[in-house]
DNA sequence: ACCTGAACACCGTTCAAGT
DNA sequence: ACCTGAACACCGTTCAAGT
């Protein structure tokens, strides 16, 4: 069975008004105006629910441009992808609940692979890059917690107990960057990790890299 | 309040055993042959006791290896991260879902800092390179789901959609290495994407990168 | 003062009763 | 045949009653 538009728009509405842990079946079908068990002639179950919630989202993400300049591409499409994420914040924690990976995903990851083989990248090579971009390629930020906003790195007082997370703070706070109160600049975190991924595909690439590890 | 360690022990081994989706405060308490209101003498809630149960894993690390070169210290460190991770699959949700980092998090966080100072890496660059690495640094492979296992990368038969993804799996299965099921060698391309990042911010060192932000 | 069982306010989903 | 409300088996946590 395959989720209804109607019941997916209200369920990815309602999961960036009140986030994902207030997105039920009784409060969806409360918006809808409409008992809970209705529900079910939509979407199997929850799980299918949220399936049908991934691939919306992921099917926001820009098709890839056109051009010459594989690297260009890529980094536009994630990025694009990025800006996605940052409209759905709920999307990361659904998309890595998912067992497998849903059709729209599969249908992003093809395409992706499509841009690397064209930009010529092996086969080999292109397997085991798109292992190393992993999430990323959808434009999950990889980050263990979030550091920006108001309150900046989670670091203790000046009699902190971490004196290198310590400096490194300092170091932070004393950029200028786009960044107002004191927190890291994710964007510029983003596209250094990206870049500095791109730049050692291309020179795999141009070394003639491959994994060597044929039977 | 801090969580009892026969309390945590409890926890951890339990959701070692049932997956942490079956680890409610009940059935813990039924573990431990308590009355489920007796757990709240230890812990304040759910929520403390995932957190003590996060850093119960991560004191798990092994301490970082003695020695002058900064990529082998780090990368022997996170290997290690990698195997306690696969000890305690559920752990990696658990971490993701703290909103800020646990004490033990900020001491592994604040050693593998003094790793790449201590490396010659600029306070600056060892900021930037920390965040390129992201949960990397605790052994999270980021992948987007898992293609590992007896039924290898998840793509349809063989008249796939998907032609580009279907090439890359024909690849994989091709090649010999360490899999059997033609499922993809996870701690090859753990290590493949791990090693290149450390050898990208190597150079950048060698460079004497500087992010240019300074106000 | 301490412990604890019942109760509260939820949840996803089953199922039988009503139309 | 279709719809739907009550019910089931949970959950984390509150709170009042009992010792």
């Amino acid at each position: 069975m395959k989720a209804a538009t109607g019941v997916l728009r209200a369920a990815v509405a309602l999961a960036d008004v009140t986030g994902i842990d207030a997105l039920s079946m009784r409060r969806l079908a409360q918006e809808l105006n409409v008992v809970p068990m209705a529900l079910y002639k939509h979407v199997a179950n929850k799980e299918e629910l949220l399936d049908g919630m991934a691939d919306a989202v992921v099917r926001e993400i820009d098709p890839p441009a056109a051009g010459p300049d594989w690297q260009r591409v890529v980094r536009g499409r994630i990025l694009s992808a990025r800006r996605v994420l940052l409209r759905h914040p709920w999307a990361v924690r659904v998309i890595e609940s998912r067992t497998g990976p849903t059709p729209a995903v599969l249908a992003y990851l093809d395409s992706m692979a499509g841009t690397f083989r064209d930009g010529g990248l092996s086969a080999d090579l292109t397997h085991h890059v798109m292992h190393a971009m992993g999430s990323r390629l959808l434009g999950f930020s990889q980050e263990l917690f979030d550091t920006s906003g108001p309150s900046g790195p989670p670091v203790p007082g000046p009699a902190t107990h971490y004196p290198n997370i310590a400096e490194l703070a300092a170091t932070a706070a004393h950029d200028g960057g786009s960044t107002v109160g004191g927190g890291c600049d994710d964007q510029f975190e983003f596209e250094f990790a990206l870049d500095l991924l791109l730049d050692g595909f291309e020179n795999l690439r141009r070394q003639g890299w491959t994994s060597a590890r044929k039977a």
